[in-house]
DNA sequence: GTGATTGCAAATCCTTTGCAATCTG
DNA sequence: CAGATTGCAAAGGATTTGCAATCAC
């Protein structure tokens, strides 16, 4: 709620017009517990507007991410999923075999990432990472 | 060589026909020292031999991955990109900024890799790991 | 009103698939 | 020779783009 009232809020204090879409695709991210493609945002948004376009929501998040709002990944099927900065707080444990996500805190990853630094001079966006592997539910 | 050569041998012993195009993707996919793109693969193969196809790399790298002799990642642009498993056995740095690639040791991610296993059940797998960021050439 | 934004349709890009022709073992 | 593998062309799915109509400011 208060979450993306302020998005809309910064957008338009940006330039930005505040469309009856861009509220929609806004909220529906901001609520999303995790990583959202494009096509599913279109599927939640159908019952709302029977109109809604594809490429308007490709477009509309094409404009989060450049302005910083959201983040992009790519799933483990070269998909491309959206979320919020605030969901991308953690990092995003992918199973290979059912397709599931499950956040998990990456405190214990900042080690690993300053030594990256370090040692190699690459600076890790945390933000951005997903590791792949296998669920327990999947781990037979 | 060697390598290439061992994984040639064992296709055929699996009842796979060696073909020459087969022999041409592995040996290239072998050689490269980082991941490799079908299409970079395809432009590679160009001088060689001018007629092969882009359909038979898809379907040769799919077999390669299938019986388990290469991994299939994502590269942040959504991309699958392929390697052989010996090359895997690092972590891989993609710049956002010029996309290339930096392998990198893992070593000082395993205790991070257990603590997920341990906390959440969930086993990475390092082969297909990337890290997303920005390398020292591009940090401006 | 004016310029930003939308919907639609068409275009791209990457990857997969069907099928007849060709090669490997 | 038989069946696996190839090349070609076409299909598929995800994402992007051009453009006229519409909407927010």
């Amino acid at each position: 709620m208060t979450h993306c009232h302020s998005m809309l809020q910064s957008l338009r204090q940006r330039g930005f017009r505040i469309t009856p879409q861009r509220e929609m695709i806004i909220e529906t991210l901001a609520h999303s517990d995790s990583h959202l493609s494009a096509e599913e945002i279109h599927q939640r948004l159908q019952p709302r507007s029977k109109t809604i376009n594809l490429a308007t929501i490709y477009r509309t998040l094409d404009l989060l991410v450049e302005q910083g709002y959201a983040t992009r990944l790519v799933g483990g099927d070269g998909k491309f999923l959206y979320a919020t900065r605030q969901q991308s707080r953690h990092l995003h444990l992918i199973c290979r075999k059912c397709g599931r996500f499950f956040p998990a805190d990456y405190e214990g990853l900042q080690p690993f990432i300053a030594q990256l630094k370090q040692i190699y001079g690459f600076q890790v966006e945390v933000e951005h990472l997903t590791f792949t592997g296998v669920c327990p539910d999947c781990d037979s």
